[in-house]
DNA sequence: TGGGGATTTCAGTGAATACAGAAAAGACAA
DNA sequence: TTGTCTTTTCTGTATTCACTGAAATCCCCA
């Protein structure tokens, strides 16, 4: 598969973002790969095109799948793996989120409770300790947000995205 | 100035969080610690409490304050400059929001635009060019969606996160 | 059970990044 | 100016992380 300058330049700055998002370059290069393309590809191909080394692209598609934003296809008469990337945008969008709310996130959530707590008896001033509370609620105020926001069906999402600020009107003038 | 267990675990786990979120490791530790210190810190302290090189310090310093995360604080009688984290969480995740959509996402999406422009004239096959544009519109909405949520008043905002998913309700059953 | 293609695992290499320590620059008082 | 204290810049080193290529494993068919 040869690229046009136009899929090169999406293919590269889709990976130079993902390296800076938390995944490697050739993770998000093959992700965005996988997105333009209206086939499934296999692993061989997807080195050639973006010229990395088998093993890696065996290595980054695991991850991909891992995270539900490659599907595996298999074509009749064929015995190599063929790959897909899930065609809907949001998907990904949910993936990311969830995947670095559950790794990155959360943990250091559960530390500062862990800290907030232990301060009692370890001689963390007071005022120190309030402070570990405030952020730790600040924490817990944005992951149940999202939580109750990732459970709201997909159609719902999508209209509070488009409303944008204009929702802030619906609000009741005095919210609690 | 000494730690306490729960005070080491605080800077600790939060200098980790930070390490995967785009600062470093460094950066992240002198934060938490500006965030848990009731008063402002003079570099060398920083620097003696985390075990940093006192340079390391500067530059970190540097970095916070150009994030709006750190403020220099100046004492009578005193020619070293003292630093205070910002006390709100809430300007804390506004500014890393802030920060990483400029750095990291508008340039993608400036990019992202310029390829599905560009992909007219190189041969780019148009399917691909469509799934182009699907992901330049996506990129987009949620852009917009973040502009104008930030333009409102803090007030407003807090509202909205408390009320997670309920707002919905508020939603017509027929957005458009 | 053996052979061949496809995939995965693993160890070594290379590049990027963070860090420490030294040197330079800047501010202030005498 | 000179001396002292503070801060910043610079350079070499260490660490981390991604990547490659070879070897091992897996899978299917004959």
């Amino acid at each position: 598969m040869i690229l046009t300058p136009a899929m090169q330049s999406f293919v590269l700055h889709w990976g130079e973002m993902g390296a800076r998002w938390g995944t490697n370059r050739s993770v998000a290069q093959i992700h965005a790969l996988l997105h333009l393309s209206p086939t499934p590809l296999p692993a061989e191909e997807i080195a050639e095109t973006l010229a990395l080394a088998r093993s890696n692209v065996s290595t980054a598609l695991r991850e991909l799948q891992s995270w539900g934003l490659v599907k595996v296809h298999r074509e009749l008469g064929d015995r190599r793996d063929h790959f897909v990337g899930v065609e809907n945008m949001f998907d990904l969008v949910q993936e990311v989120i969830k995947g670095r709310r559950e790794r990155e996130f959360a943990p250091t959530m559960e530390a500062v409770r862990r800290a907030a707590e232990a301060g009692a008896e370890d001689g963390t001033p007071e005022d120190v300790r309030a402070r570990m509370r405030e952020t730790l609620e600040v924490m817990e105020m944005f992951d149940t947000w999202y939580a109750e926001m990732s459970r709201l069906p997909r159609s719902t999402q999508l209209s509070m995205l488009k409303m944008g600020a204009r929702i802030a009107r619906l609000l009741p003038k005095a919210a609690d």
